[in-house]
DNA sequence: CCACTACGATACCGTATCGTAGCGAAACGT
DNA sequence: ACGTTTCGCTACGATACGGTATCGTAGTGG
């Protein structure tokens, strides 16, 4: 009855990778102004019929360049807080100093003001990416490292925030020394004096036209 | 001999508010792909001939746009260094939520990131707004309320990050509940246990192609 | 070996956008 | 009042880009 084996023919996932790379690396080395479907052709060597065979829109092809960079980050496990904070954020920094991803970043941003779809996907990598974060934080609390009534919601941003500042707003990396200095002040802080008890995220009503 | 009263034709600074105030708009609202000089046009209903008369092409027009964001900063005093923290950063946040300014940033960040003049300034207009934070940081150590071999580099980062981190990153304001947190998280850390010195921020030799 | 599918090349259309030309009208300084 | 400067307007030219049509080619599965 079925064909069960209903081989998908290879030609497909070979321009189907070979154009997203492409486009990821248009992306990254060309911003917003120099993503286009020419260059995409230029860079991959794929016919401009052939990628709009694939994708119907050149916003579509946005969207599925994007997708590539929604890899889960797996949570390091070193067995104290601070020695996962350490190799998280060591990594991150490390990431926001050379990887596509982050050179293509603020293109990314900047689509996901005015775009919905790129947006909310924005936002699904995002918590892709600081889930690991997350886990670490209320992991190191249930060890008893950090208070039991203490809020995780704030952690992505007081932990990897100060790496996208300096990666977005002054355009400089992160050292290690820096990472760990990070990570003292603020583990210091959470750890320490003050129960950091918050409602939840407020409704956000904002940055729609 | 001279002409002293080489009165300036006010029509001239008149275009140039009204284009700039345009352009400016139409960035915050529109981003990098609808900021186009026709879009100007329409907004200012100032004659793309006039326009060009004052700024001989678009990306002139976009620097002089963005240099419009170059205010200063003054530095609340409270008395107190959590005081001022609070102020600064309440209003920050505040300024994050709704001004121009921040519906600007991301495509600010965007064209900086392939456009070295637009790097430059924006830098510019980043210390501009960072430095009252020092100030604060600096004028809290020196009254004592920190330690006095801290190093203030990272403050901008730490303070300041987590809100561009949450504007930027996940797409929602910092309430005011969660400004006062993060200001006693840092400040606890940067306060207390850990002497926080560092190596001079390191030299940057990325981010170019 | 064969039908089928995906791919490549080229040409093409329509439109958006940057930037300019030319001329007349209006506002300015004196 | 008058010369000068600035502005508005329409119409362009040039280019780049998104997207399509057509036809021929090459790889794929059976």
């Amino acid at each position: 009855m079925q064909t069960p084996t209903q081989e998908p023919d290879p030609r497909l996932a070979r321009t189907r990778s070979v154009v997203l790379d492409a486009a990821t690396e248009v992306l990254a080395q060309q911003g917003t102004e120099g993503f286009t479907v020419d260059a995409v052709v230029a860079r991959s060597g794929v016919a401009k019929t052939t990628i709009y065979r694939h994708w119907s829109t050149k916003d579509e092809l946005l969207l599925a360049a994007m997708a590539c960079f929604a890899h889960p980050e797996t949570a390091p496990d070193t067995g104290t807080l601070r020695g996962d904070l350490l190799a998280l954020l060591g990594g991150l920094a490390n990431a926001l100093a050379d990887e596509q991803w982050s050179r293509s970043l603020p293109a990314m941003l900047e689509r996901a003001e005015h775009h919905p779809d790129l947006a909310a996907q924005h936002l699904a990598i995002v918590k892709l990416k600081t889930a690991p974060l997350i886990a670490i934080v209320e992991r190191g609390r249930d060890r008893g490292e950090l208070r039991a009534d203490i809020n995780v919601d704030l952690a992505p941003a007081l932990f990897a925030g100060p790496l996208f500042f300096h990666r977005l707003m002054m355009r400089q990396s992160t050292s290690a020394a820096q990472v760990e200095a990070i990570v003292d002040v603020v583990l210091a802080g959470l750890a320490g004096l003050i129960p950091v008890s918050l409602p939840a995220s407020p409704i956000d009503t904002r940055l729609e036209d």
